[in-house]
RNA sequence: GCCCCAGUGGCGGAACUGGUAGACGCGGCAGACUCAAAAUCUGUUGUUCGCAAGGACGUGCUGGUUCGAUUCCGGCCUGGGGCACCA
């Protein structure tokens, strides 16, 4: 029996597709354009078989939307400046740019083995200078526009990577890479102003109806909008003598009559000025800068308070006053840095006034509750309920007090209703090589001046030296050195590069036209192709790339260079890909290819000692579980390793690689090829006229055939891969059983082959060409456009209905479609196993629900 | 602590808007072909009682709504994810 030849068969239609230029997109405003793209890779290395299953998903959508007419963009690029080149430069001698574009290269072999229909025409590597002149132009337009600004702030100091992070890339108080502890240090960095957009950036989540409710959940929290108030406190020192105000923010601006202190931060002007002359209160404000952010550290951490002596006036009752502490719990870098206590109605709040016998004034007693049974106890209140002991807000509930709270805050002139968001501006600037860099100069008289544009791009000098820590930029002997634009005077360049997750803010706009030169990417292109219709990728970007291309699409809207607002139409989180881990006994990794299960125990293959196998964890090269590309592409083929990626699991959860899995998708394959290549019956050729005269098995089958047609159709519409090809399975199991030898059975079969080939060509697109051409078509399978179904083959005339006695199945009908309840009722009565649960009795009602189920209640 | 999601055979998973639970595959078992193996094909495969016909039970647990619940509602348990001194 023939094996299906996948080497022969997947080179020579790769290499046809590639000649006739298959997947190369032009934009054609006749067709429905369509933008289907995966997140592109960082070259770090090679590939394994679970970065693959990212590409196999839109290679799926790309080719079913064009064998739907639909104008196809799918490219593929390199997001190419990052840490590990310069790791690999340091460790290995090598420049991050060789080491880059060596990767790239085996990379993208690697991707090409995979047969995807990408315009490789429109290939990007983001570090080279005809890419990120670019974005240094933009820069300086979004500087021109108010958008980027340079200031000193505490940042985030990650010590392994030298260099500064974004706080999306504090994980847990760790570097997202590194894993390191993160440090505070105050350093002068360029930001953009995300937070312009905070409000937008929440508010178009609700349009974004085709992205995953999780993702926007997160962004939403991300953004942390809250609405509240804020408040100029008067302050008098100890003596009575005045001090400068106090502005707080608040949500509860209701609670404000139950107010029992005032806190402010460690950091906060307050407290730095006090300390200078309070060395009891430095001592307090460094043991508090010293508390770690890690998860665990505040979870311990007590809440602790210092005394200033002060009073903070309270600005609704004449001649009262609160103390004013400085608290390890305030936070300077959100709201004010400054808060006032409401003991009653926040528990961190309650906590503190018990600790330092502070006043705890209920002033919203909960619904039921009687006003004067009504005390706080250990846990604060924060319900809902009718204000009390609150002069003028008396009896107004929560929402309307805060209303009224604030109307008195603007009339006293003392601040006023505003939104506070959680969100902070986007710190860009990273003390590295291997990065883009930042287009300034710093001039002594002049300050910061922008590079003039005819002077972009500002390319990274290619001799660096890794031998010093720090940034090798800072120490070129020459590359900063420079004259100042504006005044001709000598000067310094920017040393500092940007975050990497500026090359990928923007990437799916220079793919509309990647050979765009005066500009990223030409404006007619942009607004033909934008938004992404569909956008594939890692959960693991939920705040990060995704949350810094919806920003930088509206910055660029906003500075004139396109039309949209939302970069991503559609988004699509893919699971991981897992693998079990080994371990033998000295608790090494051992790579799956090490280990082989003997009589149910894995063991080592090289001497056969017993091997720990670990849970199913994401492939990974730290834990050797991973499979490599080239080796199943080898063994099996690129086709048998797209099956499994996409027949196991649902897109959006994880899945398993496994030996046997791989066995079952390759046996799928040649059982498919076998059934053109040696049918049970001859196949009539191509074209020949459907036979008068089918049999009931034939027409049978070819109703499963349409029917098939539309499930599948429906499913890959809806991205449900996994239930397309159990369909496709169920179609060619049907077949398989098609006994006769007859022409309407043989016509059948060929309609059925066809199908096949072309409802399996997004996912196996090799093996569904080489079907094809067996089927005799001249033409490529690529070019063929989607089966359609005929509507009168898939209704039944016969439907199978389930009767059940009391909600219990007893029997099977089968009944014309359509019947009437009348006839489905007399049909289920007269039915032997149903009149023996009767029992002679009469029905108490029959509920008949057409073409679907008939309970007959006793 | 707060928020979100998910719990279905030995395993991955299916079940449209409340209407035959377990499609399809993996694995297992039995058989055919073969000197034998591989490959392939056929049958079978939720648990349980029964010789059988046919029952009973079964979608994390527990109540409820309904003629009927994997699906809706309440409470709980477990797992995963996000956020977190956020005022």
């Amino acid at each position: 029996m023939a094996r299906y030849n996948f080497k022969e068969t997947e080179t020579k239609w790769q290499a046809i597709w590639d000649q006739r230029g298959s997947f190369i997109a032009k934009e054609d405003s006749s067709r429905p354009k369509y933008y289907v793209l995966e997140m592109f890779p960082y070259p770090s290395g090679r590939l394994h078989i679970g970065h693959v299953r990212n590409y196999a998903l839109g290679d799926v959508v790309a080719r079913f939307k064009r064998a739907q007419g639909f104008n196809v963009l799918h490219p593929m690029g390199w997001d190419a400046f990052g840490l590990p080149a310069e790791n690999a430069a340091i460790a290995n001698k090598v420049h991050p740019a060789d080491w880059t574009y060596e990767n790239i290269r085996v990379m993208g072999d690697q991707l090409r083995l995979m047969g995807l229909a990408y315009d490789w025409t429109r290939e990007i590597a983001t570090c080279g200078p005809e890419y990120y002149r670019h974005e240094q132009k933009m820069f300086l337009d979004f500087l021109k526009a108010g958008l980027a600004y340079r200031k000193e702030s505490w940042v985030n100091w990650d010590p392994v990577e030298n260099t500064v992070l974004a706080n999306e890339q504090v994980i847990d108080g760790c570097g997202w890479r590194s894993g390191a502890l993160v440090e505070k240090r105050k350093l002068s960095q360029w930001f953009l102003r995300i937070t312009d957009f905070a409000d937008d950036l929440l508010e178009a989540l609700k349009t974004l109806d085709r992205w995953p409710d999780k993702v926007r959940l997160m962004q939403e929290n991300w953004i942390g909008k809250s609405t509240g108030a804020r408040l100029r406190f008067t302050i008098v020192r100890g003596d009575g003598s005045p001090a400068p105000d106090i502005e707080v923010f608040t949500t509860r601006p209701d609670t404000l009559f139950g107010a029992s202190f005032v806190a402010v931060s460690p950091n906060h002007p307050l407290a730095t000025d006090l300390a200078a002359t309070t060395p009891a209160l430095a001592g307090f404000i460094a043991e508090a800068n010293r508390v770690g952010t890690s998860e665990a550290a505040i979870e311990t951490a007590e809440k602790k308070g210092f005394d200033t002596g002060q009073r903070a006036l309270h600005p609704f009752i004449d001649g009262a006053s609160v103390p004013v502490y400085v608290a390890n719990f305030v936070l300077m870098d959100y709201g004010t840095g400054a808060i006032f206590g409401c003991p009653a109605h926040d528990q961190r709040d309650l906590d503190f006034a018990r600790k330092y016998g502070l006043a705890v004034l209920p002033v919203v007693l909960p619904p039921g509750q009687h006003g004067g049974g009504f005390e706080i106890g250990v846990e604060a209140y924060t319900g809902p309920g009718a204000l009390i002991n609150s002069g003028f807000l008396n009896g107004l509930e929560v929402d309307a007090g805060k209303a009224e709270a604030i109307a008195r805050i603007e009339q006293l002139g003392r601040g006023g209703g505003t939104v506070q968001y959680r969100l902070r501006d986007w710190g860009v600037s990273r003390q590295r090589y291997w990065g883009c860099p930042i287009p300034v100069i710093h001039c002594e008289p002049c300050g910061i001046v922008p590079v003039p544009e005819n002077q972009l791009p500002v390319e990274l000098p290619r001799d660096v030296s890794f031998d010093q820590p720090g940034n090798p930029l800072e120490h070129h002997p020459t590359w900063k050195h420079t004259s100042c634009p504006r005044c001709g005077k000598p000067a310094r360049r920017e040393t500092d590069t940007f975050d990497t997750f500026f090359e990928s803010s923007w990437y799916f706009a220079r793919f509309t036209s990647p050979q765009a030169t005066e500009s990223g990417f030409d404006r007619a292109a942009a607004d033909y192709w934008l938004p992404v219709d569909q956008y594939i990728g890692g959960i693991e970007h939920a705040v990060l790339h995704l949350l810094y291309s919806r920003f930088f699409t509206r910055a660029l809207n906003h500075c004139g260079y396109l039309t949209v607002k939302e970069p991503f139409a559609g988004l699509m989180t893919q699971g991981m890909v897992t693998h079990a881990t080994y371990r033998d006994h000295d608790g090494a990794w051992l790579y799956p290819e090490q280990v082989e299960i003997r009589d149910g125990q894995a063991v080592k293959i090289a001497d056969g000692a017993t091997v720990a196998v670990g849970r199913l964890e994401k492939m990974s090269k730290s834990k050797k579980n991973v499979v490599g590309l080239e080796k199943v592409v080898e063994a099996y083929g690129a086709d048998t390793a797209r099956l499994l990626l996409l027949s196991d699991s649902p897109p959006e959860r994880d899945l398993e690689w496994s030996e046997s899995g791989i066995d079952g998708s390759w046996r799928y394959l040649n059982r498919l090829w076998r059934m053109v290549s040696e049918p049970p019956v001859e196949l009539p050729p191509l074209g020949a006229p459907l036979p008068e005269i089918l049999s009931g098995a034939a027409q049978a089958a070819r109703r499963a055939i349409h029917k098939t047609i539309a499930a599948v159709s429906d499913d890959l519409h809806k991205f449900h891969f996994n239930k397309a090809v159990a369909r496709i399975r169920e179609l060619s199991n049907t077949l398989g059983d098609l006994s006769g030898t007859g022409a309407g059975e043989a016509w059948v079969l060929r309609e059925g082959c066809e199908v096949l080939a072309r409802l399996i060509g997004p996912i196996t697109p090799h093996l569904a060409e080489e079907m094809w051409q067996h089927l005799g078509w001249q033409t490529l399978l690529a070019d063929a456009p989607w089966p359609e179904f005929l509507p009168e083959l898939i209704a039944d005339d016969t439907i199978t209905v389930p009767v059940q006695v009391n909600g219990k199945l007893r029997a099977t009908l089968f009944l014309p479609r359509d019947c009437g309840e009348e006839a489905a009722r007399a049909a289920a009565l007269a039915d032997p196993a149903i009149q023996r649960f009767l029992d002679g009795k009469l029905p108490r009602k029959i509920i008949v629900v057409a073409n679907r189920v008939i309970n007959v209640v006793a």
